[in-house]
DNA sequence: GCGACAG
DNA sequence: ATCTTGTCGC
């Protein structure tokens, strides 16, 4: 068993408890963990031909208990069919604090994903990824967690400024944060509000702008974040 | 110091 | 995230 304080540099097991589980105990050891894992984020191009299963993530939260639901679903190329579906309810075991959301959500929605049989070329999270303020947000933190290319789509603003995009579905504007570009703020429908799409692991910025629009050929959000949003909402209602 | 703040 | 009805528009 990993003692806490052997000396050692992140081992890549400490590393695992807390991607998978044990959240810190504090906001402030929370924020060194993510420091320290930012810099293993890769940018890198995905070879969007070769896609033929994405996947999607999502969290829903009980209204009555302190229950949530996670979703990880996985579509299939060309049309996004949904072919599987795996779900997990738990409790948070972290308060919800802008910035450390991923260790309120991660666990769950790795439970869910450890239920999946199938292998995605392609992770989406409901969140974001370096458009973070310590440049690692939700999909850097499932990103690193599965090793497998992730983005992260976001529905409102959280840090940085972009101009807004042009009325046309497709149009796109950088998002800007300490002079560095950290997403894009997407336009995936005629002059419907845009959605910020950022990197989340091996995946690079234009690779996910592209594959975000082709998975939102008709509503707003990209097809694997509105069938994961179903599908946990689901799960919550049943039991 | 003050306000803002993914889901 | 969740609490919440109808309504305007394509």
């Amino acid at each position: 068993m990993r003692t806490p304080d052997s000396g050692a540099p992140a081992g890549a097991d400490e590393r695992a408890d807390t991607l998978f589980g044990d959240p810190p105990a504090t906001a402030e050891a929370a924020e060194a963990l993510q420091e320290r894992w930012a810099p293993l984020v890769r940018q890198e191009p995905l070879d969007l031909a070769g896609v033929s299963l994405v996947a999607g993530l999502d969290v829903a939260y009980s209204p009555g208990d302190d229950r949530l639901a996670a979703a990880a679903v996985v579509l299939a190329a060309p049309d996004w069919t949904v072919v599987e579906t795996a779900t997990a309810v738990s409790r948070p075991r972290f308060p919800y604090v802008p910035g450390l959301f991923a260790f309120r959500e991660a666990p769950a929605l790795l439970e869910a994903v450890a239920g999946l049989r199938a292998e995605p070329d392609v992770w989406v999270c409901d969140g974001f990824g370096l458009a973070h303020p310590r440049r690692f947000g939700l999909a850097c933190h499932i990103g690193l967690a599965l090793d497998r290319p992730v983005l992260g789509v976001g529905k409102t603003p959280f840090i940085g400024r972009a101009e807004p995009p042009a009325a046309a579905r497709g149009s796109w504007s950088e998002l800007v944060d300490g002079g560095e570009v950290v997403g894009r703020c997407l336009r995936t429908r005629d002059g419907v509000k845009p959605v910020y799409v950022s990197v989340g692991h091996r995946v690079d910025l234009a690779s996910a702008t592209e594959l975000v629009l082709r998975l939102a050929p008709r509503y707003r959000l990209p097809e694997p974040v509105r069938q994961a949003d179903r599908r946990c909402r689901e799960r919550l209602a049943a039991a």
